[in-house]
RNA sequence: GGUCGCGUGGCCGAGUGGCUAGGCAGAGGUCUGCAAAACCUCGUACAGCGGUUCGAAUCCGCUCGCGACCUCCA
């Protein structure tokens, strides 16, 4: 394979760079995972698949990836950081079940949300509860450094000590004394010494559901810390790529940093990759707002915003074919056109596996259909390899699905691209649409037999001239979502656009 | 209010100084019993106004519009 000059997007530079891990050829990722309070939505769709496909792209270009994603069951409140209830905790109120309970169900409807959506399961799923000795050791490492400070059997992370030593803020941009004046709500501050302190460990009530024993009294960790805990106990204090969404860029992220230092003395991650949101009418999908849409009701069309149902193949489509640092808005006309597309690139699939080389030593090359596909194999990588730009390579491949689809017809001879070409052309378009973006067949109810004895039938009376039985079978296959290719010298199928 | 980002043809969505993105929809054509599929041709788009440049959708400035983060959100 050539030389890839992998380049990818950091928020830390806030520039492109050339990716270089720290350890090669192993490379270390890691993915802030759901909290799994409800089951996953559109929003939650695009982390999944964007950093699938880095896993997919770098365990492509030969990288050994370690994938961590958590799975978070403890200390991620509502609201107010001070006040809010933890979410899986109130969830389980409000159902009557064991908060691990309401984890457990909707982990459950993660993971099949997940694979229905083809992504590669993580290298490590931890979770959050499952690290609470390692988050407790943590926390006693940031008290010993004295960058925080304990309250009433909380543990709070001291911003402005932290500051004096290292830089808090350098992810997000953000310069913490325009925090400090610019914090638009005191109320709530409660135990903390400033606004932009954020809480470590938290005392629990006595009413409340989730708590383990610390040095600290009974008691739960912060949400910031599970990340810290987690990644650097399966990667190491430091690691190569650090992904989520740019809704947790602040604070999230940048208290993970801060944790990072102040405990390592280092960065926790060299990259930080954000993908950016999921739109709806414009505005963000969110669970805040209340205007998300369900994986499941996207799958099965239950939602009054939905005019059909959206296979999951079509929804992971339809997010690679944005880069994923753009908004991508969702719509039905935007997810039909994404249906049509995807149908589009598995035909080709089905027809690029069954194709060919047919020598014909009476057709010469042409040499500007090799210079076309060579072009476009190129360009496919380039794109990979500009950070991650699933959109444009997706339309280089619908450029060789078109060479593609002309050699099966017979408007174009195989002959004409020479054989090294033509199976560069047929691996470089399987490897990508299968391997890299994850598109695969989404078989229907009907068995492959049935359909070649449905098209041999098809094809006897279409000999006999048979004109109405030949619209029988066709009207027949197409209510089942196929339709018949007529080719001059055989009979295909296709899955219905 | 602060910080950051965006505005591309009917729709979605790449592209960031000169070179056809692509998909969907639409028009015409080839093929066909008729279709379909497939292929070919067709849109001269880059919010507005200025500026830099031989040349800008792409760089700079201003204006308008939209959004994200600053509080839990992927």
């Amino acid at each position: 394979m050539k030389a890839h000059q992998l380049k990818l997007y950091n928020t830390l530079s806030r520039q492109k760079e050339d990716f270089a891990p720290i350890n090669p050829p192993f490379v270390g990722m890691y993915v802030c995972g759901p909290t799994v309070y409800g089951d996953a939505h559109l929003g939650h769709g695009r982390p999944a698949i964007t950093f699938d496909t880095v896993n997919r792209y770098l365990t492509h270009l030969g990288y050994r990836v370690r994938y961590v994603r958590n799975i978070t069951d403890v200390g991620h409140l509502t609201g107010d950081a001070d006040e809010g209830e933890d979410k899986i905790a109130k969830k389980a109120k409000l159902e009557q079940l064991e908060p691990m309970e309401v984890a457990q169900q909707y982990t459950d409807t993660y993971h099949r949300d997940m694979a229905l959506l083809n992504t590669w399961k993580p290298s490590i799923e931890p979770r959050a509860t499952g690290h609470i000795p390692e988050q407790i050791a943590l926390v006693e490492a940031i008290l010993n450094e004295g960058l925080a400070y304990v309250v009433n059997g909380s543990v709070y992370f001291d911003v402005l000590a932290y500051n004096q030593r290292y830089t808090y803020g350098k992810l997000s941009g953000r310069v913490l004394d325009e925090l400090m004046t610019g914090s638009r709500d005191l109320d709530g501050q409660g135990e903390k010494r400033n606004a932009v302190d954020f809480a470590l460990w938290k005392n629990a009530s006595s009413e409340h559901l989730m708590k383990w024993p610390s040095p600290w009294g009974l008691g739960f960790p912060g949400w910031h810390l599970e990340c810290t805990a987690m990644s650097s106990k399966y990667l190491g204090t430091q690691f190569d790529i650090h992904g989520g969404g740019m809704d947790l860029l602040f604070p999230h992220h940048e208290c993970e940093i801060a944790q990072g230092n102040a405990c390592n003395h280092q960065d926790p991650a060299k990259y930080w990759m954000h993908n950016n949101m999921i739109t709806i009418n414009g505005q963000k999908m969110g669970k805040s707002l209340g205007n998300f849409i369900t994986l499941q009701e996207l799958f099965t069309g239950k939602h009054p915003l939905l005019e059909q149902a959206y296979s999951p193949m079509t929804i992971r489509y339809f997010i690679l074919t944005a880069q994923y640092r753009s908004t991508l808005d969702f719509s039905n006309e935007a997810l039909r056109a994404a249906q049509k597309g995807y149908k589009k690139i598995i035909n080709g699939l089905r027809i690029a596996r069954s194709m060919d080389f047919t020598a014909n030593a009476e057709i010469a090359l042409d040499d500007e259909q090799v210079q076309q596909v060579e072009a476009s194999i190129t360009a496919a990588y380039r794109a990979m390899d500009d950070d991650f730009n699933t959109a444009m390579a997706i339309g280089h491949l619908f450029n060789l699905l078109k060479k593609i689809n002309s050699i099966f017809t017979g408007q174009l001879q195989s002959a004409s691209l020479g054989e090294e070409v033509f199976s560069k052309m047929l691996a470089t378009y399987i490897t990508f649409v299968e391997e890299i973006l994850g598109l695969v067949e989404e078989k229907g109810e009907v068995q492959d037999g049935l359909l070649d004895l449905l098209l041999s039938q098809y094809s006897e009376a279409k000999t006999a001239r048979n004109y109405a039985k030949v619209d029988e079978i066709r009207l027949g296959l197409k209510s089942m979502g196929f339709v018949v290719k007529d080719m001059k010298d055989r009979i295909d199928w296709a899955y219905e656009e």
